[in-house]
DNA sequence: TATATTTGTATCGTGTACGATATAAACGGA
DNA sequence: TCCGTTTATATCGTACACGATACAAATATA
């Protein structure tokens, strides 16, 4: 009696749970980083996006971030609290509200700025080229764009 | 006066961002899939590892996940609620709990494996080669091993 | 064979994710 | 202008992730 196998079931066949791993992984790369500014990963994504936009609202973000206000609201407010961003109501439409950077949160963008190559000459180490990452990152912006 | 930019902290160059956002998107199209099996995706990668090598213990499922014992012990405490798996200690080492498939684990499987071949189908759509999440999956598993 | 160390799980606290729902402001007709 | 609909946030509940810590069983070592 033949043994049931099932390929298509295979970790190694999928799809989802190498992009699942990596990500997680990858974000643990820059943990410590982040950990000497006392933000988390999630933190630094949104602030990436008011220090390359300035100020924008709840939503602005998240289309930018591919998350929801239910959970920026919460993480904002986090962000609030550390002094590094201000919420106000905006005051042509009193719904929305407009999310910008204290003088701690901009200045916390030269600290930030060493982090990239950092997070580079890492995978410098991991036989892993610059080239092949840069193709990498080009799928990785292909497929997020058709979703 | 010129305004100061710092490209490497845009958005578009990192890697980090598209990694987190592809992965979260790519999750929410299994979501329908797997809320018809009432699992989740987390739930569902404990599930293909079992399915795939039988019996282990949570150290191995987490090995192969790459998940810790404090994320897995929760998940694998509610997939023996929904009656999918067993939990067993060990005989011959009390400390290790032994995780298999109930009779209702196993017969999910046959409902399970039409979702891979869904998920590409979904893909088409998206001027997405097989070909070329085929080249995406290999950079992505040769980044896992790095990691 | 006592004791120190390692190993395998589990618990706890914090911070996301996200579906479902709520709510108030803004808007769009009839 | 009144009212139904849309829009921008926020709240709630559930389920991960994960660092720090706890703890008992197993192992190593003096």
């Amino acid at each position: 009696m033949k043994k049931e196998e099932t390929p298509s079931l295979f970790l190694e066949n999928q799809l989802c749970f190498p992009l699942y791993a990596t990500s997680r992984l990858i974000t643990k790369v820059y943990t410590p980083y982040l950990n000497e500014l006392d933000i988390t990963y999630p933190q630094y994504l949104v602030l990436l996006a008011l220090w390359q936009y300035n100020e924008q609202s709840v939503t602005e973000i998240g289309q930018r971030l591919y998350l929801e206000t239910n959970t920026l609201t919460p993480l904002l407010k986090r962000l609030e609290a550390k002094g590094l961003i201000r919420r106000t109501r905006s005051k042509s439409d009193e719904r929305t509200v407009v999310v910008s950077l204290t003088k701690a949160g901009k200045s916390m963008k030269d600290k930030a700025k060493e982090i990239p190559q950092k997070i580079i000459d890492s995978f410098s180490h991991a036989s892993m080229s610059e080239e092949e990452l840069i193709t990498f990152q080009k799928t990785l912006f292909s497929l997020l764009k058709t979703l």
